[in-house]
DNA sequence: GATGAATGAGTATTCATTCAT
DNA sequence: TATGAATGAATACTCATTCAT
């Protein structure tokens, strides 16, 4: 290993070490609320240095989403590499990933959608901003992949792959979302899981050729 | 009219009047780049004025979504007091329902998720916060009627219709999100309607006994 | 008065008064080490208040300077609006009015020339920047008559007035800054005004048509 | 040449290396807005090196005026060593020299008032302090030395010496400032030679035992 | 000597909110 | 009611300097 190799896998040492700490700060005290300060002492580090590896809060912030989208993307790809499974399975597995997706942080899952709507954006540097746009895009793309094969093999209606992955996607997201603010606004629940799996099995029989005899009326 | 109303009423056009103003602004800069300042300038009034009418920047911002759900309330309400209409014309209903609801404001509509899935929640004064709450799940609750009229008429799957209800509105409300960020992002996109068709179409055939043959195959 | 009068004077009296304590305090630490918060403690203000009558830190260090270049543009247009002096007066009175701006405020003299050699002027506003630039100008200018008066007149030999104003100014400046920077370093001086006496006087006499015996060696 | 000296030498080389790297930054950008590792980059050294070599900022900053102090210096003791040369050709010696002065580096001559004028003198170490008054007073003392020529020789008004050559170099130095800070200011200027020309001149009659017919209204 | 990562004290500026008028 | 001047707490970010390697 050579000493550049050394002090640049140094270097992305510390920034999970910083990237830990500010998912934990963030996550309970909110966007906001919470001081560089906080993550510098979390993180047993100076102020300065956090500047060191992210140019200013708002990238910080958004480096956790990055995270998040990498998880997804890795998971996506995995799931078109893998051999041997017919459309059906497929699209169960794909239902698994998300769910692992948001079991990896459900929090920053959350966060992504506050970065996204918000003005935060116009804070990050570009480079960081087309990292972001790729990762969503290159999900959606083998998404997409998944569904073309289905339409392919004659399993699913003629619709487009992108659209359809657009809409797991979004059906997916918004569910997370009503779950998380259900939880702070009346305290009540965390049945992200059952429905999702309601809204995936109703999707998968609406965009499926052959409507069978489990689906009907199956709780 | 007496005078108590008269003042009453004038109340209400001030609280409107800023409401203007503030949608005008946070629309313009994001809420927390904008300034109660900014706001009392737009509104032409004096930045105490505001806290006259609002609490503090939090309720003001949040008042905004109030009324867009109120608007939201209206709509589904008037829906299921409709006579002489089947559970499909119904659910046909609910869809341009949706869309104007989108359009009524698209940009508080995202403001509201904004709201929903960050930190300014926890600032709002528990009127304001059980106010929301009601708001929401009366409309949910207008809709899941819909839904169990189509279940007891026989023509949907025999579905939870509190849990359709939640499905229709998260993948309704994340596919507004998904089309915003993508105009933020890469400046594309604007194609909600095309994709809440669609989605919508998949999921009525995913939750309909009868899988009629239109639904075969149709674009 | 009119209220709108009442609030001007009001509102110049405030910025009177933070200006004397920033006076003090810059005076007293020098520009970099004084804190926003050391003259609002001393104005007996908030810091924020500070801001709603300077712009920034640069400004309110640059408002010093020009009072003094208001004083001194005073005193030159009463110099010559002044009646009945001749030629060799009215230069005599010139010295003693530079004397007395220096009196006026030695310390933010040569605070002024700190500002004019340094970085500090970027920062300025356009409007402070050009209204310093008037004043010396216009300071310079009435001197300028001054010697254009002795030069017409025919008790001057015949040069620049412009540069002739200019060159007095250069000279009063350079020993100003000569003397307190001996101050600063050995803990010297103060002979400014023998000092500037002398140069005042070869300088007269290197401008005087008729060179009198009185200048011939005398102390 | 022992190795102590080679030692020494390298020493030094470094030493201009980064004085000339900081010449160069602090020009540019002004002392308070360059940052030592602006110099560091500049100087193609790390930061921690440039402070092997300067005890702090304000020392390199103020070592840069040193270096024309001691041309200065070299040029006064150069100037009074000269011989066969009458007061008058000194003096007119003595007025190239200033030239030579200022054209040696005129950004760092004024960064030499600027220096002086400010709160940064008090930060040097006593050693420098101790320097650069020396130098300045070496240099003062070489051109008090031409004066007390002139008059002993009976050329020149019996004036003290020490305060003719303070006038002059105050002289000297309030041009040099006036028309760097016109330049900044309003774009104009760099009449520098033409106006401490005149300025000489007429210092020199107004010295000048024997006003002589070519002093009388030349231009 | 040289490095450069880490430090952490230091501060200008903002802005939601208040309250005397 | 309405005002808007004043408040002052709060904080992101910088950068001269150090020191372990």
């Amino acid at each position: 290993m050579g000493i550049q190799e050394r002090k640049e896998r140094e270097r992305e040492r510390r920034r999970q070490q910083i990237m830990v700490a500010a998912k934990r700060v963030f996550s309970s005290k909110g966007f906001s609320k919470t001081t560089m300060e906080d993550i510098a002492k979390d993180a047993e580090l100076s102020p300065g240095t956090l500047y060191l590896y992210f140019k200013n809060k708002d990238e910080l912030y958004a480096s956790l989403s990055l995270r998040i989208l990498q998880y997804l993307l890795i998971r996506m790809e995995h799931l078109i590499s893998e051999k041997g499974m017919n459309p059906e399975q497929r699209l169960e597995a794909l239902k698994q990933a998300m769910y692992d997706v948001y079991d990896f942080d459900p929090l920053i899952l959350v966060n992504m959608f506050h970065l996204q709507s918000s003005e935060t954006l116009k804070n990050l540097s570009t480079e960081l901003l087309s990292e972001i746009r790729e990762l969503s895009q290159k999900s959606l793309d083998a998404m997409a992949q998944i569904f073309e094969e289905g339409v392919r093999e004659g399993y699913l209606l003629e619709r487009s792959p992108a659209v359809l992955s657009t809409i797991v996607w979004a059906m997916f997201s918004g569910i997370v979302l009503w779950e998380e603010s259900k939880k702070i606004i009346d305290g009540g629940g965390d049945y992200l899981k059952e429905t999702f799996d309601t809204a995936f099995t109703i999707f998968m029989r609406g965009i499926t050729k052959k409507v069978d005899s489990k689906s009907y009326n199956a709780a």
